[in-house]
DNA sequence: AGTGAAACGACCGTAGA
DNA sequence: TCTACGGTCGTTTCACT
């Protein structure tokens, strides 16, 4: 990981399709050079390029986070969690909760049967929601500040 | 936004630089259309592809979630707290805080530094740090599920 | 790890249904 | 909004440094 690597990483969170030679340009590197880092970045797992959507558009009207208290092995609770599809994000945290969930989901109705589900989840001893109402920020280009 | 936009943006979502070509094939239509269609998604914002980083491999060691109580106005707070540049992610939601902001930062002590300056925004009253321990789900494809 | 060159495939603009 | 097609540009492979 030096400066070209990462470089390259900011000219693809600005852009994820970006050709190889053009970000070859920007950095200083040749169109197989770049190919080859970032096969290696991708490969690596300290990048990965894909399509984030914006929920509200495609329907999804209710997030929420969640705060989870568990009994028992946090991991497991945390593990069991994970597994449920509405669930998109899942921590493991230390703090006045042990697991911070995010759910998505079409509408009111769907959120209380999916956070009435969370709290069935074995491990599961206590939950804290908070609705979300408005997303002020949302950035992925943070570690080229 | 039919099914036809829903499979390519499933597509993107496994894997950001597909060709348009091989889209098509997968989903029916022609390289054309899913050029077509893939940038009337990304300028009206449904869908971005960007290069999304894994915060440890970069030297990132410590982020957090943090709830914030506010006075006064909760927009204005939070917009304030999304101003700064180690504020990666910041929402307001209804629930036993006000605000929830995510911090990426390299150490202890830049962490500490950073709830610091949180605390001290106009409109912050109170703050809850939930440290992060272990992330064990992360996911960019759910709308397609 | 990097470059350069040639063959191949993807992308883009335009025309037309 | 889609397909078809041709020109241009990007990507891939490979030999070489």
């Amino acid at each position: 990981m030096d400066e070209t690597s990462k470089a390259i990483i900011e000219q693809l969170q600005q852009d994820g399709r970006r050709s190889y030679a053009a970000i070859g340009k920007a950095v200083g590197l040749s169109e197989a050079a770049v190919r080859q880092r970032v096969q290696k970045l991708v490969d690596s797992k300290v990048m990965q390029i894909v399509a984030v959507t914006d929920p509200l558009q495609l329907g999804f009207k209710r997030q929420a986070l969640l705060g989870i208290k568990s009994t028992g092995d946090i991991i497991a609770t945390a593990d069991r969690i994970s597994a449920l599809p509405e669930v998109d994000y899942c921590v493991v945290v230390a703090g006045p909760s042990d697991i911070i969930a995010e759910v998505i989901c079409a509408n009111d109705e769907d959120l209380l049967r999916i956070i009435t589900e969370i709290r069935s989840v074995e491990g599961v001893r206590e939950t804290e929601t908070f609705m979300y109402l408005s997303l002020r920020k949302q950035e992925y280009n943070w570690g080229t500040r």
